[in-house]
DNA sequence: ATATCCGTGGCCGAAAACGGCGAGCGCGGC
DNA sequence: GCCGCGCTCGCCGTTTTCGGCCACGGATAT
């Protein structure tokens, strides 16, 4: 069995879990995070602040508005997901920063135009927040819809990415 | 992805797929064998009659009544197979030849006294036919009971296995 | 604009159906 | 009495079905 570890960090959107294996991330989770992993499952993870640092310091630069790509390793395999879900989450990393689409454009990205709702569902799935931008997707109205973060950190993410750095939340 | 190969034999018993990958057997389906692949599923397979001379050669010895055990090559990952029924099947090649014993013996031996009708149902799921010999299992009152590749042939191999090698099925 | 109504599609959990059984019982035939 | 037979019922892993859920979007109605 491969070993599981974790690490916590503090940003402007509140405490946010990481998780990965020795192969790399599989996991960033912000506090109360929708299909986040429960505090039980979080048993059998072994804690591991240093082996963290360079997705920590990815991430950093990114709350300070420096950073638009991440290069941190990600463990693919260990992410899991069903073939469909694996198509979205790649149609995700295709948006890039600053830029957001409708859940409709995405589904006609992967080429199942029809496929609307089930695209929000495996968007919400998304293990890694923030780095696999699932952000990005609005509503086709323009509005947020919906975040397994909440959506006021929906909200912030975006404002981020459009150059506003205010920390308020208005 | 692991190749798939598969080549057809005549028998006794009519015409006899074998199926395995490059690590041995994986497969013996009868003709309108219960849960045998479907013709369709045979897309992918690739035809190499070669690769299973040592089955084959096997195999009619044994229809000749003139081997006992098998020592061909098995691709045991391959199998696949819950673990209540890989159990099952191990509790299978326990029964020796010409042997015959009831489901609920096969149930108590693998220790799950009550679970007799699952036993059953693993038993029909068993891929490799005649040697792992899921027919020497029948009722515990003697009647066969059932069989993935027909009544008639269960009772051929049992008659076979007898030292009865008349040819007809009366 | 805003509200309401559906069609849609994948996923997930629950529930039911499904057997390659077997023990227990009642019944009729001898 | 003593079978043998047929029926019923409990058994249990697997498979299938079903219903709900939803981070939508377009059409229609206020």
């Amino acid at each position: 069995m491969k070993t599981t570890y974790f690490t916590e960090m503090e940003s402007p959107l509140g405490t946010i879990t990481l998780r990965g294996t020795e192969r790399g991330l599989t996991g960033i989770f912000m506090q109360d995070h929708r299909h986040g992993p429960e505090e039980c499952q979080r048993r059998g993870w072994q804690r591991d602040d240093r082996r963290f640092a360079e997705a920590r310091a990815q991430l950093a630069e990114y709350f300070a508005g420096k950073r638009q790509v991440f290069t941190v390793a990600i463990d693919r395999e260990a992410l899991g997901g069903t073939d469909f879900q694996r198509r979205v989450w790649a149609g995700l990393e295709a948006i890039p920063y600053g830029v957001t689409i409708s859940y409709g454009e995405l589904a006609r990205r992967i080429e199942q135009p029809t496929a609307v709702r089930a695209v929000g569902l495996a968007n919400g799935r998304n293990p890694l927040s923030i780095i696999v931008p699932c952000h990005r997707v609005i509503g086709a109205n323009g509005k947020l819809t919906g975040y397994g973060g909440g959506m006021e950190r929906k909200q912030r993410l975006l404002d981020l990415e459009k150059g506003d750095l205010s920390p308020g939340h208005g």
